[in-house]
DNA sequence: TATTTTTACGAAACCGATGTAATTGAATTA
DNA sequence: TAATTCAATTACATCGGTTTCGTAAAAATA
């Protein structure tokens, strides 16, 4: 910033003071008087002397910045995240920088590069669909870097890990797709490449045997760029639908895939729940007043990021010590509504 | 950032050279041998050696990175907007750094503030419903920061300013209504602090008068925080049922009161549109698969944080010229769905 | 060969802060 | 009065780069 900003030089010039006195004052550092200390605080006051952290950066290797990488801000879930992340992280003199992947790869190294090289005291991180391989973050990570994941954890790394119960989450959803009596369950996941992914399948698949059902991988269908578009979510449905017999359910694994499943469904013109059932995870606000209102797994998003930002704290307060990481699995809601109400036909 | 990251000085002791040299080979300067250039060039890119930004940020007072500040991202079209901001700023080598207002004048300056010291090139704007008093930014822009608003624009300063035609927007919106037939059009606006309001309230009146209706100010709500609660807007719905003659329809002034304005009134069991017709500002990706659909007015977010970014640019570059500074009015697209038809009773 | 020019590099100052070590001046003690 | 102590202040190195200026050696010129 080319400004014209008053530094400790024209403070200590005008007190006809030396530079180390004005930032021994400004310190409050025992070694000067209260005369002089309280002079220098009062014209600094006054003259609105701020101390510029670049320099504070250079000299101590810190920022009271952290770094956010997430794949987009476009999405009620990681909105809540950040602000979660935002509430602790001010509360402790911590300034955020969020910067998006948009799931890509190249993107996200860009980022973190960026941001590192930058000066940040540390990183949350939720990994684009693309990255599978983690090695730069390891590698930074090593040179003494702070890193914690959240929402996409991988056991690649061994750090903080912050997630929702994805498992449960999607065996209790699955599950109730069954008690409800519906037949064909299907499963739209994210990128297979995420934990999330993962977990998230196993949960309908243990829902599933848990039940005698079998499992039936025609049912099964990945976005793998966890509905970033929604060309990737219509070709899984299409999928679906083409089947000789189509799903009378589906379950859906990310926030993006959901609403697009909705939107699809709704131009095809296909019946919710009539003709297919639907619940997902989602955030998203609208998600009742839609039509039919949509039965959902919201994850404790809010809670997330401020769990994310102080195991990031943990690590950059206790400098030496070799710290015993934690993945932390927070519960998620069920809640529903009329997208997987089981309607009996009444024949008059 | 305590990292361990490799200094000039490293590089300059492994080959024997001076940090000179090295600075000097990798900017690429003509005072260098090919040689020895091509030796530093080499074992830097093996080693990986980035150069700390900091320590130019401090030499040279500019960091590459430029802050925005508004309201919150949770909102698809601040969203849509930093991701317009991004990717002009990305294609510069400009960082983003966001920070969100919460409708908070306290939050904002405090954000600002932070942010200046932190040195940034420049910063993107768009005020909190709470702002009335511009002079920190003023006493700020006199310092040499550069300032572009977006979105919330003031004439209480003197910059570069992107917003959207909320006037045309408004009044096409209102005329709708009244060429569809509705005769009580109220409107709900944001916080009177904030110039959208006041442009958007106008149009509604300009539609109004120029189609001799009356202007009463019993069907104008404000919600002073632009929606920020649920409460808010309850409460001016709750004021316009309540009226002897209550409106048929409603025109809203922000994303949030629209949505909110829609829930409120599913709520409280009003047909849509049939006992009262709605529209308004949003941007909102679900407003086609809520029932009834929803008419709105969409702004160009993408466009403008495109424009906003652009604009900055021009006054980070030119770094003496006394700028002209421009006030640019964007196109809006007005769209109509069903809660905005006006449905006529059908007597069997 | 002596002188000038060019080439290639290094020493040191600088950006704005901090903190250690040195220094000043006054008060206290011998 | 001289020596010692101590409080208050300052000089200076440091962080990691960039850049101005100076200079040695090589090349070109006289």
């Amino acid at each position: 910033m080319k400004r014209t900003q008053l530094t400790m030089r024209d403070v200590a010039k005008a007190l006809g003071l030396s530079v180390s006195t004005v930032s021994k004052a400004l310190s409050g550092s025992y070694e000067i008087s209260a005369a002089t200390r309280s002079k220098v605080l009062e014209f600094a006051a006054e003259k609105d002397y701020v101390p510029n952290p670049i320099a504070k950066s250079l000299k101590y290797g810190e920022s009271k910045s952290i770094g956010v990488v997430l794949s987009t801000v476009d999405n009620h879930f990681y909105c809540k995240v950040i602000d979660g992340i935002e509430s602790v992280a001010h509360q402790h003199g911590y300034n955020i920088i969020i910067s998006q992947s948009h799931e890509s790869y190249e993107r996200e190294v860009l980022n973190v590069k960026n941001l590192t090289s930058r000066a940040i005291d540390g990183l949350l991180i939720s990994p684009s669909t693309e990255t599978v391989d983690y090695d730069f973050l390891k590698n930074l990570q090593q040179e003494g870097l702070k890193v914690v994941l959240f929402d996409r954890i991988t056991n690649k790394m061994d750090t903080h890990k912050i997630a929702s119960d994805n498992f449960q989450a999607a065996y209790k959803a699955t599950a109730h797709f069954i008690e409800n009596g519906f037949k064909r369950i299907a499963h739209i996941g994210g990128s297979p490449n995420v934990s999330i992914t993962i977990d998230r399948l196993e949960g309908y698949k243990k829902a599933l045997l848990d039940n005698n059902r079998d499992i039936d991988d025609k049912y099964i269908q990945y976005c793998h760029h966890s509905g970033k578009t929604v060309e990737e979510v219509e070709e899984a449905i299409i999928h679906l639908l083409n089947l000789k017999y189509p799903p009378d359910a589906i379950f859906t694994a990310t926030d993006r895939i959901t609403t697009k499943t909705f939107f699809s469904l709704k131009r095809q013109k296909i019946m919710i729940p009539q003709q297919i059932a639907l619940m997902g995870f989602t955030n998203t606000q609208l998600a009742d007043v839609i039509s039919p209102s949509l039965s959902r797994i919201r994850q404790p998003a809010f809670e997330m990021g401020q769990l994310a930002m102080n195991k990031l704290l943990e690590l950059i307060k206790r400098k030496k010590v070799v710290p015993d990481y934690e993945t932390i699995v927070l519960n998620t809601t069920l809640e529903f509504y009329e997208s997987t109400e089981k309607i009996v036909a009444v024949h008059l």
